[in-house]
Parts: C-alpha cells; sequence; structure tokens
DNA sequence: CCGAATCCAGAAGGATACTG
DNA sequence: CAGTATCCTTCTGGATTCGG
C-alpha cells in the first residue's frame, strides 16, 4: 500500500518532533517567556526605575494590570531568577521586588525593543494604513 | 458615606484609562505585537535568512508552527510592513516572503534577544531548579 | 497591604477538509 | 503549492471573594 498521507503525517510527525524537542532545547521556552506581553511590561517597569519597586507601585506603574496577572508574572519571573521578591515583615506587610543582575540584562534588551517600538510606531501606523487603504477600495 | 470601594473603584477606573490610552498611544499595542510568540520565531526565520523565503520554506524552518498561525501572522507583519509579499503566478503559484527594510530592523533585535535566551537559558534553568528544590521539600 | 482561590467568558490555536 | 473555512479544545486572563 501506497503512504497516500505523507504530507499530513509529515505534518504530525513534526509537531510531535516538535514537542519533544522542546523538553531537550528550553530555548524556545525562554524565548516564549520573555515574549509575554506582562512580562515585557514588568521587567521594563523595574528597567526604567532601577530599584526596588513594591507590590502596589507595580500596579500603579502598569495600568491595566489584574492581580492575578501581576501575581503569576512575578512568580513566574522569580522562578526563573529575573527578579528577587523581599518581604518585610511589618504592620502591614511589605513587599518589594527588584530586578537581579540577570534581569536587569535582560532589561536593557526589553528597553530596546520598547524603544524601537516607539520610534518606527508611525511607519507600521503609516503602512497599516496604506493597506487598509488598497484593501478598502477593490472597486472603485 | 464614605467611599469603602475605593481600592475596587481605583483599580476599574485605571483600566478604563488604559484601554482609552490605548487609542491614543499605540506603542503598547505594537509592543504586544512584537511580543508574541509566532511574531519572533517569524521575523527570526526570515532575518536569519538574510533573503525571501517561501510559504513552505517557513514551515520547514519553523517546526510545529500551523498553517492558520503562520498565514494569519503573515497578514498581519505584512500589514504593518514589516515583511512584503510577492506572488510569483507559474504553474504552481509560487510566494515569496521578504522582510522589509524596517523588518530587517527589527530583526536585528529580535536576533539579540534570541541569543540572550540562548546564552542565559542555563542561568535560567539553574534559577529554577533551585528555586523548585527549596519549595519542594517544606518537610524534611 | 499583599496575595491565594475560584468562577467563567472569550480569545488563541490546533486538526481537518476543501479550493484554485 | 499556497492558502481558506470550519469545528472544537485549550488556555488566557478579568472579576470577585476570602485570608494572613
Amino acid at each position: 500500500m501506497a503512504p497516500t498521507t505523507t504530507a499530513i503525517q509529515r505534518r504530525s510527525e513534526a509537531r510531535h518532533a516538535y514537542d519533544a524537542f522542546l523538553k531537550e532545547c528550553p530555548t524556545n521556552q525562554l524565548l516564549a517567556r520573555i515574549s509575554d506581553k506582562w512580562v515585557s511590561l514588568i521587567v521594563a517597569a523595574l528597567g526604567e526605575r532601577g530599584g526596588p519597586l513594591r507590590y502596589s507601585g507595580l500596579t500603579r506603574k502598569i495600568p491595566g494590570v489584574s492581580q492575578k496577572m501581576l501575581t503569576q508574572t512575578l512568580r513566574s519571573l522569580e522562578r526563573d531568577g529575573l527578579v528577587s521578591r523581599t518581604v518585610t515583615a511589618s504592620v502591614p506587610v511589605r513587599v518589594d521586588y527588584e530586578l537581579t543582575p540577570l534581569g536587569y540584562n535582560l532589561a536593557c534588551l526589553m528597553t530596546a525593543v520598547k524603544d524601537w517600538a516607539e520610534t518606527h510606531m508611525d511607519d507600521v501606523l503609516a503602512a497599516r494604513a496604506e493597506h487598509d487603504s488598497k484593501a478598502a477600495v477593490p472597486t472603485p
């Protein structure tokens, strides 16, 4: 019997090979992790500050973030050794978050990306308007 | 009556202010866009190549991507003026994708981020193991 | 003040089949 | 070869509530 579904099979095999590959090669995992919206914002916020920031401070510095996402993202960043968490047991508990040296290292790149976004934003906007105007007038 | 729900209200207001802010300041939109997993991988793939790449070529170069995500992401990148799409109407249709100058510009940053991930991956892994081992032994 | 836990709507994304 | 369209599962992430 000739293999009639080779294309499908190959694709499926590629996917499973990819899944297995991820376990051995965590680079993609790490890339996916730092390619997260909240990770970018938190690391950028802590990087711009240059020093420690409290939980409530982060909430104010990143408008629109929910406690859930903030806590969740901070935990993963702490686990990955990118931020340090310091608890001061005062009457109202005080928790400070700060980038580790490794985290500051990443913050530089994040800042560069953010600067790129700010610099070339108008180019992208222009391209988007151009593209949309062409697509919107098929029969003038 | 004293305002007992100020914290909740402030948070809610912050969210709506954020939503309104996004319309006037698309920088965050753009940052979120380029902080996408598939965007990173596609831009990196095209950047490493240095030249045009066909649809099927991209499928092979990015294992695990579905046609849906590949097409969808390419469309958005084209709309944003980061990649160009060239159709050659031969017997089997041939489509080439290539980074625009703006796209190449971004690819440099993406490559830097990818390199960072590859360089500091072991540090992150070590921190992760350290963190997990501490959390896994509360009662020895 | 900092966070954990639960609920749930909606978006993301994969599998599959079909077109030109 | 290069998509498009559809279904369906998974996961994201916001709202809310409770605890230390």
